[in-house]
DNA sequence: TCATGTGATTGATAAAGATCAATCACATAT
DNA sequence: ATATGTGATTGATCTTTATCAATCACATGA
């Protein structure tokens, strides 16, 4: 692993009260490797033999059923996933597929686990990521059962453009079809969906939305830090 | 606290790993209170102050958003609730309410961190716990997104059988209405949706459910451990 | 430049789910 | 025994969302 990411996965939250040593030896079982666009790089079901890291590029965490399948979360540079199933020692919940070329560190869950036994900082290190994580999707949970889809657009759209700076004028960062699937709705429902946010000052142009009207949509969208604020 | 519920906190595997001293320190600031039924314990958006213990009775954890509202779990005796918040000393993010005279324990929330932020086991089983927790809330997000009412309501009924002991006929074990917020639709559809199901064999009076062919309401519900196995 | 493919959009229609109003069933209190 | 209240059910209707089919927009490669 090259000096500067292996500073990076150093840098992490989740590693950073591990001595020296210790980081040192839980990363000479791990390896990085690059992945082109589009690869599932984890199956739901699947034992969770690797604690997974983005070092670069983005990952869908997505799940199917009965023919059916949903995208529930992306992972950005730098940050893990599965955490909960390699401390568990249980299958994937989720599938996996890299939405770009992306770069991942993979570290034996055996390892995490073992030092996660001894290593009391780490272990506390990882309470605070999975309250995080434990926080994220419930939620996510309640936007889906107290909000129609409308709403809900609204409400990304309003965290979309604080993240993008709080500008009138911001990108989208994913695929449209994606995006749907992030928020429970079909692609053509979200089509008429941005339509429907026109009366509140919303235009979409392709990827660029521009918030014309900020008050009158979030009067509509009524965000709540409980439910939109990520930092809580 | 009587000496049977203090041996009662005490078997919680959350507790298992203290020394005796530790959890003894742990519980000198906590007190132990009844409550009648649909009192409500926290409210959304408060500080964590306490850590909640249920030891007889149970609750029911809510939300609110613009006038609506949803059931989002139970917890019944020996368990915590509200864990992530205390740990994160961050605001509840569920509301919490007794569904029947119960008794609950409070622990003061900053004891909690701070024997946290000391005892390694201590840590180890809060990771145990939270990893659970967050499984199951990506179990609960996967059952609405990938499922209609009829779905889940069907998975519901069969998760229902198995924990009755997997006979043909069980009782519900709460409410109708509120089984409908828990399944994210609205009690006149829960109805219907019960109706919907008799084509698959399965008659409802009242609590009472029969399960008249398991092969045909498991053919229609397709239950995916991913999902619907609690334990995992 | 032109064909091709993919994602986005639109329209028509169907299905799922919510709402409103009325009635029913059952328990509790008088 | 009768009144009262609450939750459950039913029917009618409306809203929301999904599905299906067609078209559009745009990028890529021959």
């Amino acid at each position: 692993m090259p000096d500067s990411e292996y500073r990076d996965v150093r840098s992490l939250d989740l590693f950073a009260p591990l001595a020296e040593e210790t980081f040192t030896s839980l990363m000479r079982g791990a390896y990085v490797q690059n992945f082109p666009a589009q690869i599932e790089l984890i199956h739901e079901g699947d034992p969770s033999d690797f604690l997974h890291i983005v070092i670069s590029g983005s990952v869908d965490l997505f799940s199917s059923w009965n023919g059916r399948d949903t995208s529930l979360s992306t992972v950005r540079p730098n940050s893990t996933f599965i955490l909960a199933a390699t401390i568990k020692d249980a299958p994937y919940l989720m599938s996996a597929r890299t939405l770009e070329k992306s770069r991942i560190a993979l570290i034996p869950s055996r390892d995490v686990r073992a030092t996660f036994d001894v290593d009391g900082g780490f272990a506390r290190a990882i309470v605070t990521e999975l309250a995080q994580s434990y926080r994220s999707v419930v939620k996510a949970q309640k936007d889906l059962k107290l909000r129609t889809s409308l709403e809900r657009l609204a409400n990304y759209l309003l965290g979309q453009q604080r993240h993008a700076g709080g500008g009138a004028v911001f990108e989208l960062e994913f695929e449209k079809r994606r995006l749907a699937s992030v928020l429970g709705m079909t692609p053509e429902n979200l089509s008429r969906a941005f339509r429907g946010l026109q009366p509140y000052g919303v235009i979409v142009t392709g990827t660029r939305v521009t918030i014309d009207s900020q008050p009158d949509l979030e009067r509509f969208a009524a965000p709540d830090p409980l439910i939109d604020d990520p930092s809580t």
